[in-house]
DNA sequence: CTGCAATGGTTGTATATGCAATAATAGCAC
DNA sequence: GTGCTATTATTGCATATACAACCATTGCAG
């Protein structure tokens, strides 16, 4: 038909994106509750997980731009939940979690665990276990390639 | 470790975010080169896939919110790439390509592929062929659900 | 030490994205 | 045919995202 005359094999650029939209939407809706958005819960677990850490660290560990890692830790940091102290050098800043910031990540990670849930009955547990380590498997792929830093 | 701590079992919204990610990345470096992104490309050709389409049924076909695609359209709109006319309805708005917006397509449809080949060629083709497969099933699971239209 | 390359971070600019609220039109029930 | 409801699109508001350009600092080479 049409679509696949303008994209024979399908575009996984296009599928992906797609996928990502509904699944998000799911933890967007769940974290919601608890006034986060995913990517906000996933930059407080990960600045939880990794200690104090440089800003340009931090961005390579969650994937993201340093220009982005810039303006989303400014938000979090706004709400209180991480701080920015000066790094070893002049030039670099430390991120670290909060108090506040941890009481916050733990009250969202009941959110997060029932969006998983959720995503697990209706892909099935076994499905989703199957996408982590196609996903895990092209990761460690792409880091080898590309922008990969 | 730590990581595992923060997140028993891997969280399907952040490594999904991180493979787009780095496969987007590859798509919109082919596509700038045509002067397009890759939301864009797809854009356009599933207008011309989808003939003259009303705008939110466009929305449903891309998996966007109808306020995302209002937007994201006035900018192909103004390169001239697609054209907006009166729909059957005084409300409704209908979407078609336009010449330019055709021979913009077929031209970055090349870039497309490239794109595509090195996304093959790091993970392997029957590996994206695979995952090509989980994300149609985790789509059409996900329609029966959801905030499923 | 001086000057240049590398590193770390921010800002400018542009896109993509969703939710809530709104305006306008259509459809229906009675 | 009046009025409530559903549909269609847009706007306001907020976030996420990247690339390029930039400033500051650091490290080195000579």
């Amino acid at each position: 038909m049409s679509t696949i005359d303008a994209q024979p094999q399908g575009c996984t650029n296009f599928k992906l994106r797609q996928l990502l939209r509904r699944i998000a939407r799911v933890y967007d809706g769940e974290l919601a509750k608890v006034g986060l958005k995913g990517t906000q819960f996933s930059l407080l677990s990960q600045v939880m997980a990794h200690g104090p850490v440089r800003l340009n660290d931090l961005a390579r560990i969650l994937g993201i731009d340093a220009s982005t890692m810039t303006r989303n830790l400014r938000l979090v940091a706004n709400a209180g939940w991480v701080a920015l102290r000066p790094g070893p050098d002049e030039r670099s800043r430390l991120v670290e979690i909060t108090a506040a910031g941890r009481a916050k990540q733990i009250e969202a990670k009941r959110r997060w665990a029932a969006a998983q849930q959720e995503i697990d009955a209706i892909l099935g547990a076994p499905e989703v276990a199957r996408l982590h380590a196609m996903i895990d498997r092209g990761l460690a792929r792409l880091d080898g390639h590309v922008g990969a830093v």
